[in-house]
RNA sequence: GCCAGGGUGGCGAAAUUGGCAGACGCGCCAGACUUAGGAUCUGGUGGAGAAAUCCUUAGGGGUUCGAGUCCCCUCCCUGGCACCA
């Protein structure tokens, strides 16, 4: 027992005491309007963490931070008098609980049990004050049936292009309404993995390899369940505007999206066909540069495009068979290496260019990509980089269209200019250039302007089984929705969950389960892991609703307010910013069309926590063994120290490196904190200090308490945790040997240091009033103290004096000080006279309140 | 290559609108109390110098009485995108 190192002070048994309490008295529970305990005169607040996949592997540093930083501000608000929804749940369907029951045959929902209690477990020892009764699990039946309800409402909808808006199927005057559902199954080249046995999104897809476990991924044409997010490109980027995100993820999403503006270009294309006729058709292009029309010499076609079949030559296909089979062979790495040489093989036949009537070959090469555009472009080598070295490959004719604004070389110029060698155009400016020449095109039909989005729609089927079933049967080649009342549609249990690799799923095992009915059958593709993400912020607002996916009252209460975003404020990693964030605004949009929603968006305020390295420097990871486990910190320090600890290390945003010595250094000053009103009595126990009086703080006293309650607050208002920590620290270094605490001080600072050690701060609360007997409620029930700010200011300021620059003296003055005062002081120094005597006095400034600053020479 | 965010002591970092660079913490040094110290308390701690003083916010230039902060150029790091026509 000597040897044991001696807890310097007892969070071992205050801990676990505060957070029996919390449980017990349910002091976060957040009624929803209508319940008892309302208080409708309440301002809202809603505040929301990415909730967590509940791994085997349990909690990493890395969750609480920003988990840290959320409770802090929710703790704060609710002491501001705010009715503060702050919940918790488990995004718990996924591919590590699948792959583990493929090994050992165990159910992915025993797994993912096991893995929530864990981290609920984790999550209540660090002292969160969740409103637990809101808990979520996305692979709960009551849940997943309003995601299910959600596909419902997307596959029951289509984008009318006049309202910009979804509007339900039923509004379409179109002849076949599968042909513009948001929902709809298409044969597209799509990711699939074969490791992992599904298909991914081009989101999930990074270097042609899978994002989780990193495995090879090819593309491949297969039947899939895609999601029309495309619809919603142009809201999705109008209406980031007003959001307070930070810029960076913003600017992410609108290069995800990738608008651009442009036109689509006619070429008028022949071929003569087997029985020897002549042939036309139209070769259509998306550019950003139609002013460069006059420059394009020769076409490509991506070699996947379909017209390939149609348009090249007898004596061409060898080599354009062999062109094609060799581009499917190389992975996409390879492909979009830019390093690499252009390659390419001619069609044998030709296009018209529609401004100069010129006849030019048309090619099929790599660097034009089906999924972009029309899958064709004009290629204007003089001003394209890639289309000139095409050009210079390919012996292409190349013509100068664009004449540079200064002596720059024409000849590789992609800027702007003005058009040359362009009869319709010649000496406009190329902004202009472009408005004339689309008017002309579209004029004569052989074009029109255009908008192009980068953004693909969603794939949305995985070949998976531990994920939510569609709501989907087949019938006679065709599909159908389930109705309202037969959801949630429940996955069968399987002895074997394995893919079978040939692109079917492993639900398609089940054979009683996919037979329907006589004659239809289940669809046995599942919904990918995001599905679950995409709306559980909504249904936190009424997480027991078995009638409504959220009940209106509680949606329109937790989700409204004056700004287009509902939640208050989000944290969470980066990592999401175009995967997680981007999907949920888009089904956001939808029910928000649908009349679901009282807001355009989810999330007002968003911020990025940055993420916590090694104590090396490094990023955490099992094989560099630089893991920090959470446990193993609160056992040594405490939650209150691991708390502070990650508030202390840096801005929240910041990327910052972990410091075991700065989790003890925050540890010693809780310590101190402790230290402070409590002493330790001959038989080694804990008492409340003597010192502790019932007296007036002295003037130095309230002024710093006054300072700390500013600083503290500020800095909860912007998040910098960080700063707020080394005022409390300054605080309780100017007490540490008063002769006499003055206790109102002593209780206005737990307060403050509340939102970042609870358990300490109400412990010490609860000691203080079971002496003082003057105030009994708990800590928690406190309202945020005030601040008084003529407390805060001096009668006499120091004063800098700078001569050319440089301080040279400080001088005490009023604060009432003039600035001619100031300057007459300054040059009365003796100190300054001195400096300046054999000097001709250039320039003299005063700043009240700060300085007097000579320019001398 | 393009876009974004960064670069401040030995380390993590502070620094309203341009106004005392380095708060607070770690580490280190010294002292006190101690059988002991990996506890606690006190003092010191950007660099050079005996000192006066000089130098110092990646590097260079500029604007200004005054620049970590504003402008221009260069270098480096992190993240994202990457043949997007």
């Amino acid at each position: 027992m000597n040897n044991a190192r001696r807890k310097p002070y007892p969070f071992d048994q205050i801990e676990p005491k505060w957070q029996a309490i919390w449980d017990e008295r349910q002091l976060f529970h957040a009624p929803n309007p209508g319940e008892k305990n309302f208080d409708p005169a309440k301002p809202k607040f809603y505040i929301l963490d990415m909730f967590p996949y509940p791994s085997g592997a349990g909690l990493h540093v890395g969750h609480p931070e920003g988990y840290t930083a959320t409770d802090i501000v929710a703790r704060y608000k609710r002491m501001r008098g705010f009715n503060v929804l702050h919940p918790m749940g488990w995004d718990a369907f996924g591919l590590p609980a699948e792959q583990y029951a493929i090994k050992s045959g165990q159910h992915p929902a025993i797994t993912t049990r096991e893995n929530i209690a864990k981290f609920k477990a984790q999550l209540k020892r660090i002292g969160f004050s969740y409103d637990w009764q809101r808990e979520i699990n996305t692979t709960d039946p009551r849940y997943y049936k309003w995601t299910q309800w959600v596909f419902l409402q997307i596959y029951n909808s289509w984008f009318n292009p006049e309202t910009n808006k979804a509007e339900p199927i039923l509004t379409y005057r179109g002849k076949n309404p599968d042909e513009v559902r948001l929902a709809y199954v298409d044969e597209v080249p799509v990711w699939w993995c074969e490791e992992l046995g599904t298909v991914l999104a081009n989101e999930e897809v990074i270097d042609g390899r899978s994002e989780i476990g990193g495995f090879q991924a090819v593309r491949r044409p297969m039947r899939q369940w895609m999601l029309r997010i495309t619809a919603y490109a142009e809201r999705l980027l109008d209406e980031l505007e007003g959001l307070d995100w930070p810029k960076g993820i913003k600017l992410l999403q609108r290069n995800w999206i990738g608008r651009s503006e442009g036109a689509l270009i006619d070429f008028n294309c022949m071929y003569v066909d087997a029985q020897g006729t002549l042939m036309t058709y139209h070769l259509k292009v998306f550019t950003t540069r139609p002013d460069t029309v006059y420059g394009a010499t020769f076409m490509v076609i991506a070699p996947e495009h379909p017209l390939v079949d149609v348009v090249v030559t007898e004596e061409q296909w060898p080599a354009v068979r062999e062109y094609r089979e060799r581009t499917a062979r190389k992975s996409e790495l390879e492909r979009t290496d830019l390093s690499r040489e252009k390659t390419g093989v001619f069609t044998g036949t030709y296009a018209i260019n529609p401004a100069n009537n010129e006849k030019i070959p048309i090619w099929i090469a790599d660097y034009v990509l089906l999924g972009y555009g029309t899958g064709a472009i004009m290629g204007v080598p003089a001003h394209d980089e890639r289309d000139l070295e095409f050009a210079r490959k390919f012996d292409l004719p190349i013509v100068e269209v664009v004449q540079p604004p200064g002596d720059e070389h024409p000849i590789g110029f992609v800027g702007e200019g003005i058009a040359i060698n362009s009869p319709v155009i010649d000496g406009l400016p190329s902004r202009e250039a472009i408005r004339k020449i689309t008017a002309w095109l579209e004029k004569r039909g052989a074009g029109k302007g255009a908008i192009n989005y980068k953004l693909r729609d969603w794939l949305f089927s995985r070949q998976r089984y531990w994920g939510e079933p569609f709501p989907i049967v087949w019938e006679g080649g065709k599909h159908r929705v389930l109705d309202e009342n037969e959801l949630p549609v429940v996955p069968p249990p399987l002895d074997d969950y394995k893919p079978s690799g040939t692109g079917e799923p492993p639900l398609a095992k089940a054979k009683d389960w996919v037979r329907y009915s006589e004659k239809a059958l289940r669809e046995t593709n599942t919904m990918p892991q995001w599905a679950g993400s995409c709306w559980y912020y909504l249904r936190f607002c009424d997480p027991q609703n078995d009638e409504r996916f959220v009940g209106e009252e509680a949606e329109r209460y937790w989700m409204g307010g004056d700004k287009p975003g509902g939640v208050d404020l989000y944290v969470g990693g980066t990592e999401h910013a175009v995967l997680h964030l981007l999907y949920a605004r888009f089904w956001h949009k939808v029910l928000f069309d649908l009349g679901y929603l009282s807001k355009p968006e989810p999330f007002q305020r968003l911020v990025n926590q940055g993420i916590i390295l090694g104590e090396d420097g490094q990023k955490m990871s099992k094989s560099r063994g630089n893991i920090v486990n959470p446990d193993d910190v609160i056992d040594q320090y405490g939650a209150d120290a691991f708390r502070s600890y990650e508030m202390f290390m840096g801005p929240l945003e910041q990327m910052k490196p972990w410091s075991m010595r700065g989790v003890e250094g925050v540890a010693r000053f809780l310590a101190r904190v402790w230290r402070l009103l409590m002493t330790e009595n001959q038989a080694g126990e804990w008492e409340l200090s003597a010192k502790l009086k019932d007296v007036d703080p002295d003037r130095a006293q309230q002024k710093i308490t006054h300072a700390t309650i500013k600083k503290v607050t500020e800095d909860i208002d912007s998040l910098s945790f960080n700063t707020a920590i080394s005022q409390m620290m300054i605080f309780v270094n100017a007490f540490t040997n008063a002769e006499v605490i003055p206790l109102r001080a002593m209780r206005t600072f737990l307060v403050l240091l509340n939102p970042f050690a609870p358990h300490l701060s109400s412990e010490l609360w609860e000691k203080l009033g079971a002496k003082f007997r003057d105030q009994q409620e708990d800590i928690t029930e406190q309202s945020w103290p005030d601040y008084d700010e003529q407390l805060l200011v001096e009668d006499e300021i120091e004063i800098v004096v700078q001569v050319n620059g440089k301080v040279r003296d400080r001088m005490k003055m009023s604060i009432l000080a003039t600035e001619d005062e100031m300057k007459a002081a300054a040059l009365a120094n003796p100190k300054i006279r001195k400096l300046v005597a054999e000097k001709t006095i250039r320039k003299v400034v005063a700043i009240p309140k700060k300085l007097v600053s000579i320019a001398a020479s």
